[in-house]
RNA sequence: UGGGGUGUAGCCAAGCGGUAAGGCAGCGGUUUUUGGUGCCGCCAUUCGCAGGUUCGAAUCCUGCCACCCCAACCA
């Protein structure tokens, strides 16, 4: 498993920490969500990374939601994310945890800091605090509260604690150093009041942690050996490993940062994405245009799809965006395999079999997935009055044109070959009615006299088709991730959704929700979840490979 | 312009002083009752740029350039 497992820096350092027998070889990984909306497609490569490594080294994963901060955390939230998590293949096992269940920890934590000099409660406003930090060139100044008497801190910080104060009155902060070249050094925030509802402590608390605190602490605690990050958060490891290092804790966790996934044309913002839901531009975070983890499902892609795109991009330094085809190949490779091959036409134009006998109807056997012969067989109406795609057909056809074309033969997939004889239009100069003769000898597809098609079209029965709603989705942005959300609107793409009136062969009367086939030559179709019995409704999840619009690029 | 990072093909990404893995995309060919799939082959004389060290450099050194992150009581 190991030796075939992608070679990455991380997977290095952790290989060398255990060979060094650092932690007693033990390796201990952790998922640290905020519970603030859905995961999408890059925290599933986070979890796929931390759970993977974990099992890689004989280690575990500990799933802990992130929530110090309640004015944006709701408890649904994190039961989505831990019914997605469960999906996408993994488990944390015993291993639930809160950053809020060491809210008391954290608080005699903060006390015994303050004892030990290192921090001390700051009477100054949000606005002065900011002032005093000082920028980017230039250093900041020590906060005139620096050398508070640490009694006074300590009587301070409990009265915050008990909601004597006003938020902003004041804030617990790290005794470090204004004056260093990183931010991050200059007497980080530790605690802020915060008289809000959390949904997990309720109003016990009216201070809250800031990340900075809680993280280094919660994953210690939790005895995480290597806490793995975005590379956002660089900067913030020097404030890490302070917290780690000067606090009475159980292990020193190792934070380790790595470039976070970007998928071409898709926002990754959790903020963007919830400003989607809540302007009403996207149903809700599951709508099949999001790239949440919920949403990938709805349109069919599955755990292990997900799972192969998040290895195959790989783990690095570097920053990146990963093309659209790369998720859509990992979707492909699984479904070519496993999905039953069915036809429907998303655009029909009728098709009259003239020399087909009066009334008279027959059923065809249909192979139900070529690339595996245990799927079987189905039988699918065949009559002399069907459905074919109105893109299947072309007036003027150019050679390298295989499909119908007046005067061409083609074969209609697993029934008989036919040859359009006449094209009746309506009076907008529209094709109503496609007029064909077929071969009654080539039954099945093939003819005895070994003539040969270059081109197998998709059917339905016009009779005995039903009826079924297709969404086909694709790209809600033009950009890659556009900025605020005036240019989300600007950039939003109005046929990222498109609603059509399927005919669907009648064996798709009963799928069940979360089924995902291939509409034969049109792509890959899941059955959405509301779907009828009556009235099925399937969201396109990827298109096929088409090589005849390349050539028509070509020319 | 302070600090922290990153630059290898269109997109990811190995490579760790011995002569550029692999995947996606693309391009040829072939198979095919899906213009799908499969199979075969092609696709970096060069690693951001310029110098230097060395028998030998993507790997070491120097300088430069480009891009990303940091001045939330967000995470």
């Amino acid at each position: 498993m190991s030796s075939t497992a992608p070679r990455d820096f991380i997977r290095q350092i952790i290989a060398e920490d255990v060979a060094q027998g650092r932690n007693d070889g033990r390796v201990v990984t952790r998922f640290p969500p905020e519970p603030n909306g859905f995961l999408h497609v890059g925290h599933a490569k986070h979890v796929v990374l931390n759970f993977e490594l974990a099992k890689e080294f004989g280690g575990r994963c500990h799933l802990r939601f992130d929530d110090t901060n309640p004015l944006k955390e709701e408890q649904r939230f994190a039961d989505q994310m831990m019914k997605d998590i469960r999906w996408l293949g993994y488990d944390w096992g015993e291993h639930l945890y809160h950053a809020s269940d060491y809210f008391p920890k954290l608080y005699e934590l903060a006390q015994h800091a303050i004892r030990e000099g290192l921090a001390y409660v700051c009477s100054l406003d949000e606005a002065s605090i900011r002032e005093w930090r000082g920028t980017v060139t230039s250093p900041g100044r020590p906060s005139p509260n620096r050398d508070r008497d640490s009694e006074e801190s300590l009587r301070l910080l409990e009265e915050m604690r008990n909601g004597k104060h006003a938020e902003g009155a004041f804030t617990l902060r790290a005794k470090i150093d204004m004056a260093s070249p990183n931010m991050k050094l200059r007497d980080p925030l530790m605690y802020r009041i915060r008289k809000a509802h959390h949904h997990k402590t309720a109003d016990a608390w009216s201070i809250y942690p800031m990340y900075d605190y809680a993280h280094p602490v919660s994953d210690a605690l939790e005895m995480v050996t290597h806490s793995l990050c975005t590379l956002e958060f660089e900067n913030n490891r020097a404030v890490y490993d302070w917290f780690v290092e000067k606090l009475p804790l159980p292990s020193r966790p190792r934070q380790i940062e790595y470039a976070r996934l970007n998928l071409a044309h898709t926002l990754m913002s959790k903020r963007k994405l919830k400003s989607l839901v809540d302007e009403g531009i996207v149903a809700d975070w599951d709508d099949p245009r999001m790239p949440t983890v919920a949403a990938l499902r709805r349109r069919g892609y599955t755990p292990s799809a997900i799972r192969g795109f998040a290895t195959r991009a790989g783990v690095s330094r570097a920053d990146n965006v990963i093309e659209y085809a790369a998720l859509e190949y990992s979707i492909r490779e699984e479904l070519n395999r496993t999905a039953r091959r069915v036809m429907a036409v998303l655009d029909p134009v009728e098709l009259v079999i003239t020399n087909y006998p009066e009334g008279h109807g027959e059923s065809i056997t249909a192979v139900n997935n070529p690339e595996d012969a245990e799927a079987g067989t189905r039988e699918v109406p065949f009559s002399g009055r069907l459905f074919i795609e109105r893109g299947d057909f072309m007036e003027d056809a150019p050679k390298k044109w295989f499909r119908m074309a007046p005067g061409r033969e083609v074969r209609l997939k697993h029934a008989y070959f036919v040859t359009c004889e006449e094209v009746v239009k309506n009076e907008a100069g529209e094709v109503i009615q496609l007029r064909c003769s077929y071969d009654p000898e080539s039954r099945g597809g093939d003819s005895p006299d070994g003539r040969r098609v270059k081109g197998t079209l998709h059917w339905v029965d016009a009779d005995r088709g039903i009826p079924a709603d297709v969404r086909l989705y694709d790209q809600l942005f033009e950009a890659n991730d556009p900025g605020g959300l005036e240019d989300l609107l600007a950039d939003l793409r109005p046929d990222s959704l498109q609603l059509r009136q399927a005919i669907v062969e009648p064996s798709l009367a009963e799928l069940t929700p979360e089924t995902t086939v291939q509409f034969m030559r049109l792509g890959y179709f899941s059955v959405d979840q509301d779907s009828t019995k009556d009235r099925p409704v399937f969201n396109r999840t990827v298109g096929l490979k088409d090589s005849w619009s390349k050539e028509k690029k070509k020319s």
